[in-house]
DNA sequence: ACATGTTTATTGACTCGTCAATCAACAACC
DNA sequence: GGTTGTTGATTGACGAGTCAATAAACATGT
């Protein structure tokens, strides 16, 4: 039965079912034979792969932050003006990889999980400082020295939306998401034009 | 060197100890021996007192929230205005006993443990509804049918701050975060006036 | 074509440690 | 003497990680 090749295939298979049930069950207690079991494997061919628990739970943090980061670039990609690129990093935070109930659980499992783990704590600042910037450079033309504090608004309103979304059953509304986080946008914008 | 009325002594012992280790730990993943131990007693004797780990989280839950909802009422205690009002519970909500980086740890933990548990779910719920609840009454009076979503905004802006504030090393900045909320606030209030 | 050796894939069974929870027993107080 | 407080020792379960063994695919030489 074993084809070749099967290493990336497995890896990412692990890494999708790691998701689901770190998202299920809404919690990092979860086993290894848990996740190897919806990937489809024994637990030995997991920690084959991956050498241990948290090179899973790290990959797999990885992968929600790559999709998060690849939605929100995607979004950019389209904006023509500073305001446009702002609202774009906005929408884009709200994008239907990352905005949902999986991905939301489990997302703020690993944000716990980077309290105690370093490795997660730097993967975790490195999507920050990434989301900041974003901000930032649509935002210095339109606000200039006010950017900072914007951003940082605008950066904890987004963090504050995500961890309320955890706690209702199914998947969040999307477009009342990112209603209240432009207009809380617009209003800053507002005073500067 | 056992002494009568201990009871509640110890229950109060090992709340702090939990609240303390958690927060350090930045995990539930923790023992119930090294929660005992940091209070100063066996482990036997917090399952004495408390029956089950479970029990010991909810109870330290329980605390936090408790002190949280003390906080708010007492700065809403001398607010004349509701704009007072609404700026005493975000000032309530950053004040000194529950902004402070081991609460907060322990409390993004507990947030967590509310999507395992339906009771710890429960006393979310309790306190988020009670903060809403603070909100729009004070809100209601200055912006009318807008109440319901500003509240949404100013109880997600502060729920952000907090789960922010949990990565940082160290006390976060008490007078930075009231400062970024109440600013929103003004903003919103602006434009009715 | 075929034998032989090497790498990759895969698992069941096992080890070893940990930890929640229990219990029996002891100590102090009334 | 019963109630309250307290602990060390024990149990029973569970789970991460290891290992030996198996099997398919590929490579090489003949």
């Amino acid at each position: 039965m074993p084809k070749l090749g099967a290493e990336p295939i497995r890896r990412a298979a692990l890494v999708k079912a790691t998701i689901e049930t770190v998202g299920e069950a809404g919690s990092l207690d979860v086993t290894v034979a848990q996740i190897a079991r919806r990937a489809g494997m024994s637990s030995a061919l997991a920690h084959h792969y991956f050498g241990s628990k948290d090179r899973i739970f790290l990959a797999a943090m990885r992968s929600i932050l790559s999709i998060y980061g690849a939605e929100v670039r995607g979004a950019m990609a389209m904006a023509q003006t500073p305001h446009e690129r702002v609202r774009a990093v906005v929408m884009g935070s709200f994008a239907a990889g990352s905005f949902r109930h999986e991905a939301i659980a489990a997302w703020l499992n690993f944000y716990v999980l980077a309290q105690s783990s370093a490795e997660a704590r730097r993967l975790l600042h490195i999507y920050q400082r990434r989301l900041r910037s974003n901000l930032m450079h649509g935002l210095r033309p339109l606000v200039g020295d006010r950017a900072g504090s914007v951003a940082e608004g605008l950066g904890a309103l987004i963090d504050g939306v995500y961890i309320r979304a955890a706690l209702v059953a199914g998947d969040p509304d999307r477009e009342a998401a990112c209603e209240l986080v432009l207009a809380h946008l617009e209003k800053e914008l507002e005073v500067h034009q």
